[in-house]
DNA sequence: CTTCTTGCAAATCCTTTGCAGTTAC
DNA sequence: GTAACTGCAAAGGATTTGCAAGAAG
């Protein structure tokens, strides 16, 4: 059994709660990529796989999966909600082109202890963080001045 | 005449929009204090100051400061829209408290310059960025234990 | 068998929009 | 005058919820 599919079936355990066909489905969509998504397209993948789940069901347990520690929500610009693993996953942060809309991802470990840090000052309990750098990608800087 | 006002008009009249008592009112109201605000507080206070203004005409104008660049919303964890001043308010982020949402600003020069560092590295021209911080602030870590 | 789940449709919350009358420039 | 503005009520998108029928443990 998949590591993802443990921890759920712990989590729903440990509530009462019960492993159904339905949140099987969810999960297994959920798992099968490393990508940040949104609810309606995780919605929509399941409905044309035939797995005809209604949305208030794929809310219901999209909210488990983020109690369960398996799922976070990422807080973007946008009206709705975005999520990504947190199991297996090594957190990155993005460089966003406004141009192209291409999306570099880094780390730097230094940021991240400086965040601490900052945390720290503020006897503030870090959950989780968002660091997004807007700007020109190399080839949208060159198409810019040539325009 | 003040600063923001200054700035509002030009914009208005730059895009051949007028500056109507409506906007003026909501104009003073937002730029009467330094603090971050929501929409329904702000309609809220404009209506007991009686200046009942519709909530269209506020979410409109909100939006108009906002382009004009008076205003930036406030990416937060919850549904409804945050704003904060950019005019006469130096740049900072933020440490979003998930359980009361709590907003707590600070400002970090050596992690200014590591992300200058990153984009660097990614002959990457960044133009603006997004770094908050989710998590707990120190009244809610009691309120939590004690639950 | 009992409690939890599901799908559905209705409800909710925040925000935007169409419209008809009103006002700034 | 005429294009932009307002309030209203209705529409909109994302998410939640009440309910009755169905399934997991």
């Amino acid at each position: 059994m998949k590591n993802e599919e443990k921890k759920f079936r712990e989590y729903l355990g440990s509530k009462g709660l019960k492993f159904t066909p339905e949140r099987e489905l969810i999960l297994r969509e959920v798992f099968s990529t490393h990508d940040h998504f949104e609810v309606d397209d995780l919605f929509v993948k399941l409905y044309h796989k035939n797995a005809h789940i209604s949305r208030a069901t794929v809310y219901r347990t999209l909210n488990l999966l983020v109690q369960g520690g398996l799922l976070r929500q990422v807080i973007s610009g946008e009206r709705h909600s975005h999520y990504e693993h947190i199991l297996g996953h090594r957190h990155h942060d993005h460089l966003v082109c406004l141009r192209c809309g291409k999306l570099i991802e880094f780390s730097n470990r230094k940021i991240e202890d400086l965040q601490d840090e900052v945390c720290k000052k503020h006897n503030f309990e870090p959950y989780s963080h968002l660091l997004q750098i807007n700007g020109f990608c190399w080839d949208c800087q060159i198409k810019k001045e040539s325009k």
